[in-house]
DNA sequence: ACTTGACTTAGAGTTTACTCCAACTGCTAC
DNA sequence: GTAGCAGTTGGAGTAAACTCTAAGTCAAGT
C-alpha cells in the first residue's frame, strides 16, 4: 500500500504517517526499488493501534518507547506489559475525571434550562 | 486573596492564572490600590470551573468565548447553554472512545500476561 | 523527450497552552 | 532608608504534535 492509500484508510495525513515513522513508531516500513513507502497489512494494524492510543492521550514519546522495547525482542515482554499497565492506570483515572466533568456539565446545563424557562435570573458564571 | 494564595488553593501556577486573565477567562479580577490582584471567593469558584473544564479538554478559546458571552449579559443565556451542550456532546463522544481504548488496553495486557506465562511466543506488536 | 502527479527528504513553520524573563513597583522589617 | 520579597507588566521562549515548503526523484502517459 502507498502512503496515500494508508492515509485514506486510516484517516491520518501522509505528513503524520511520515512523522510517526521518523519518531520511531513505525520502524520497518518497506520501500519499493524507487524508494517509495510500501505499507503491509501489519503496518496498517500498527498504525490503527497508534491512532487509537494517541486518541486516548498516550504521548508519541511513550509509544516510541513501547516500540523501541519491541525492537529489543522477547526479553522486553515484561517491560512492555508494565508500560501498557501504567498507561492503562492513568487512562482509568482520566476516565473517572471526565465522567465527573460530564456530570458537572449536565448539571450546569440543567441550571441554564431552568433560568431560560423562568426568564428572570442571570447566573454567576 | 493574593495570586499565590489562589495558586496554592487551586493548584494552578500564578503564571497560568495571569495567562487566563489575559485571555479573558477572568475578566473582573480586582486590584488593591497598589495594583495587586485581589481575588474574591467567586473568582476562585470560577477558576475551579475553568480548571475542571480544561481538564476535560475544553480549549482556552472555547472558555474565552463562553465568558465573553457572559459579559454580554442575560440575552446570551441561550447561546451559553448551547455552547455548553455542544461541549458536553463531544465530551460524551470522547468518553466512549476512551472506554473502548481502555478495553483494548485490558485485552492487550491480558495477551501479554498469557505470553509471559507460556514463556515461548513473541507478539506482533 | 516531456509533462504530470505522486512520492521522497530535510528542515522550517504553526498552534496551543503554558512558562519564563527582565525590568520595575510597593509594602514590611530592620 | 534600604534590603528583601511578593507582586506587576509586556514580551520572549518552550514543548508537543503536527503541518507545510522546497527541491528533487520516479514512473506513466502523450
Amino acid at each position: 500500500m502507498t502512503i496515500s492509500q494508508v492515509s485514506k484508510r486510516c484517516n491520518i495525513s501522509p505528513d503524520t504517517l511520515r512523522y510517526y515513522e521518523k519518531e520511531g513508531l513505525l520502524s520497518g516500513v518497506g520501500r519499493t526499488e524507487g524508494g517509495v513507502r510500501n505499507y503491509t497489512e501489519q503496518d496498517c494494524k500498527q498504525i490503527e493501534f497508534i491512532k487509537c492510543m494517541r486518541g486516548a492521550g498516550l504521548s508519541v514519546a511513550v509509544l516510541k518507547q513501547y516500540f523501541e522495547l519491541f525492537k529489543r525482542g522477547k526479553r522486553t515482554l515484561k517491560a512492555r506489559r508494565d508500560l501498557l499497565a501504567t498507561e492503562r492506570k492513568s487512562l482509568q483515572v482520566r476516565l473517572t475525571e471526565l465522567q465527573n466533568t460530564l456530570s458537572r456539565l449536565d448539571y450546569k446545563i440543567s441550571v441554564y434550562d431552568k433560568a431560560l424557562k423562568s426568564k428572570t435570573k442571570e447566573l454567576k458564571f
